[in-house]
Parts: C-alpha cells; structure tokens; sequence
DNA sequence: GAGCAAAATTGACGATCATCAACGACGGTC
DNA sequence: GACCGTCGTTGATGATCGTCAATTTTGCTC
C-alpha cells in the first residue's frame, strides 16, 4: 500500500551514531530504567522539566530504539501509538501519494517530537517519519503520554508551541515556493542544511554530508531530480559549491547567501 | 513599511454581508453587551461552549467591527494585540517581502480565529489578515483572552487542534506544489474554491464569486498572473470553466475533478 | 460621466523545465 | 564475482514559464 523509500532493512551495526558537526546530537549513555538524558537536557527536548513523578512516568513508559538508515519510524496511513522523541540523528518527515511520490515535508533533529498531531487528533499519521541515516528514538506509547499530557499541561503547551514553530516553517516554505526560483530554492535549501550539517573546513569553506537524496533534495524544491542534476552542474560550474556524491563543499557561504540576499533583505 | 493590497479605505456602506451559497456566514444581529450568536453557535467557533463566568469575560472583552475589502485586520510585523474570530464574510492570510512580493497562504471563514500564533508565541505577526469583500470580524483583546486560555484548559487545546489543522493543510499545499503542474494546482484550487463559495444553477453547473484577484490567485498557485492568465484561458478553450471578471462558471465540477482526480486518486 | 490607477490580457522572446531515453556508478544480494 | 535495482548524470526535444512591453479592461474617485 505505501511504498517505503530506501528502505533496504536495518543494519544492525548500530551502538553508536555519527555526531555532526554543528548539531546538538550526542551520544546516549543508554542505562535501561533511567530517564536518557539526552531527552532532558538543553531544553531542546519537549520534556525537559517535567516533575518527579511525570519524569517516572516517562522512564517507564518510554522505550529508545536505534534505526538504520532508510527505516520507517512510522508510515503515513499507520493509526497512531503514541509519540517519538528524536535522540540522536536525522529523522524526514515525508509525504506520499498513490501515485509513486514522495515529497520530504521537513527535517526532524535530537530535542524534536514527532507523530504528536496524529495523537492530539487521535487519526492515524498524514505523513511517514523515515531515518536518515543511524538514529536513535525514544517511543512514548499511547496511555503514557496521554496520562502525562492530563496530568502536565506545560506539556500541551509545548506541543502546542511546537505547532505553531512548525507552521510558521510551512508558510515560509509555501512563500519561497511560490516566489523563488528553482536555483534559489535550492540555494537556500543548502544554506539550512550548512546550518544543520556543515562543518567548517581550514581554509574558510565549509563542507556538508547531505542527509538526503538527489531525489528528496529534488522534491523539497519542487522540482524533478535531472532538473536539480542540472542546477547542481551550473552551481558547480559558477564554482559557488562543489557537489561530490553527498558531499558538498561551499567555498564561501557568504557569496552563496548573498545570492538570495539580494531577493529577500527581510 | 508593509503594503497595503487593494487597500482602498473604509467603505462604511456595511452593517450586511453577503451570504454566499454554500458558505456557512450569517447574518450577525449586532446587540452590544450580549454574546454574539454567531460567535458561539454551531461549533465552528473556538468559543463555543465556555463556562458562564468566562463567557461574561468574553462578551466584555469582545469587540465586533466590520471592515470593507481590503481592509487590514492585523499587519505583518506588527505586535500582536489579541486575537480575532472571524464571524462573517471571508479574510486573506497573506505573507509579504520587501521586494514587494505577496503571497496569499490561506483563506478564514467564520468560525475561524486568526492571529492567535503570534499571541501564543508572544510575538509579532508573521503574517497579514486582509478582508477580501465585506467581513465582519471579533476582536478579543489580549488581557481577555490571556484570562480565558488560564481558566480554559479546553480553549488551549482547541487552538492545538487548529494549529494542527492548518498545519496539515500547509503540508498538502506543499506537497500539491512539488507533485502538480500548475494548471492541476489552479484546479485544485478551483475546486476548494468552489466548495467554499459555488452555488449551484438550475442546469447543473455551478458558479463561484471569486473572493480573489488574479494576482492573489497567482500566487496561491505559486506562479506569476501573466501564467494564470494563459492557463484561465486553456481552461475556457477546454470549455472546464468560464471566467468573466471574478464570476466562474464550472460546467460540471466532476469533469473538472477528474482532471487531478485521475492523477490523485487518494 | 470623466479621469485615473490598478488589474487583467495578449504578444513576443529567451530561459527554464518535464519528459523520455540511454548510460555509468553504486550498494546490496546471492 | 555476477547480478540487479536504484540512483545519478547527460542528452535531445517539445512544452511551459518568466520577463518585458503594449494594450484593454475594470473599479474607484471626484
């Protein structure tokens, strides 16, 4: 019914994840019984200041699972078990149709909770959520969460906050859609990603290891994969960024910033 | 700083609003002091079914006012000053640049509340809400509606559920703009729009007052008006749709439908 | 109704894109 | 190592789009 994109089955050769340079990603000293404190700390996470006894709750109502790269954390069309906390790693939030496509909606990173609006409408997921690359997930089920979000409304605020952060994400999506160009787009598609993933390099470049496919890359624009193959070719040949497989160098980010800059001084 | 589109002044010919076919908008028998009905009826408001001591809270700290086409409700960037409910006619959720570009993210109805992500997140306004033909709109001022969502745990979670609701719709128009060509997004939009606003004729086709401008329209399908101008008229050589000025003509809707229906069968 | 500004249409042209097809590269399986 | 499916790239071609410009239409003000 719905097709699994890169799914090629777990590898089990996990225990680890990459850190990136840039990101919050930490290793999880995992300890069975405890609460993990990567789902506590730095206030990224939607959970961070619960009280003792909700915090116990969640320990034991909470389940970390490792994922390979390409493995489905939930499909679109699934009913809803409960919520998924992001530990470690990257996590897409993807849509599908009957008809073969895919569209990678946005990006989920350590701190974000994913599948929670299927939970508060009680229906089953509009999107799938997909591991990019090794990532470590944290699974609230269905009664713990809900006995926490009775006994916590902070919490139903934070969801509701986080929403709203989601939102407003979309309507600058949908703004750019509609009034950049494709080359723009990806401009700055890249420029979110060096934010997310870049690490910078002696000589003042900076490099990212893409977390995605020419073809999510292609549908996050808008745009068909040989059309973004092209885009990549002419970005390469104004040497404003050098695409090698996933990874990408940008000599100078500023130039490349400078492209949409001079669109968009808001 | 921020443009005003088809801004043309107050026109204080109102105190009516049209009721459109199809449309859910009601006549608002005005009576300062008393609850507005059309606030509270039908379980399109967010306001609903509040307790007695804060449904006297909400009649205090309401105000209703009508605004002619393309009248501003709240502008881009402008701190947030409460919430709006709107109780008749139809509002633009627009986002704007300061290259002058406009895009038209969303349309409210009755029923709906507006502004209220700038109020939960203490800040201002990411977007413009511009009324497109006569409205009627509520507004609850900020220390109002501050008291209401601290005695209201239920009013929280039904601007989650809102949050949640234009979220998912944002993540269908996203998808719909990477997956359609533009004439099967005009489509689409014709078709929502045609629920919204069609009436139906004697001999089976239906009719639809635009409530927005080519240039609006434009945008909405992520494309310049010189486009949509030559795609209008395909669609007339097609014989889909008739436009004359804001008035459109669609034959039969089902052919019209299954232009995309035959391409999004989900 | 005259006048005006914005909106809408139409034409022409170059740029960009979608599609189909062919091919090499890569990763995983057996 | 052979096989296979997917991904990525490149080419060719027709369709579509963006831009500039000219013109008409519309809606509003006076």
């Amino acid at each position: 019914m719905f097709i699994q994109f890169g799914a090629t089955g777990p590898k089990e050769r996990l225990g680890w994840y990459q850190v990136e340079g840039g990101s919050m990603a930490q290793a999880c000293t995992k300890q069975e019984g405890q609460a993990c404190v990567v789902c506590h700390v730095g206030r990224r996470s939607d959970w961070h200041d619960l009280d003792p006894t909700a915090s116990a709750l969640l320990t034991s109502g909470r389940r970390r699972r490792e994922y390979g790269s390409g493995e489905v954390v939930f499909a679109q069309g699934e009913r809803n078990d409960g919520v998924h906390c992001v530990s470690g790693g990257t996590v897409g939030i993807r849509k599908l149709d009957g008809n073969g496509n895919s569209v990678l909606l946005e990006l989920a990173y350590p701190g974000d909770t994913i599948g929670y609006r299927s939970f508060l409408t009680d229906s089953e997921h509009k999107t799938s959520a997909e591991a990019l690359g090794p990532t470590v997930i944290c699974h609230i089920d269905h009664s713990t969460i809900a006995a926490l979000l009775a006994g916590n409304p902070a919490l139903g605020l934070r969801f509701l906050k986080r929403s709203i952060g989601e939102l407003e994400h979309a309507h600058d999506m949908m703004f750019r859609q509609a009034t950049l160009s494709n080359r723009h787009k990806l401009v700055h598609l890249l420029l979110v990603l060096v934010g997310r993933h870049g690490r910078r390099n002696s000589n003042g470049s900076q490099s990212i290891d893409l977390p995605v496919s020419r073809r999510d890359l292609a549908s996050m624009v808008g745009t068909r994969h040989e059309t973004i193959s092209r885009i990549i070719g002419r970005l390469e040949t104004d040497g404003v960024a050098h695409f090698s497989g996933r990874q990408v160098t940008i000599p100078s980010v500023e130039a490349l910033a400078a492209e949409i800059d001079c669109l968009i001084p808001a």
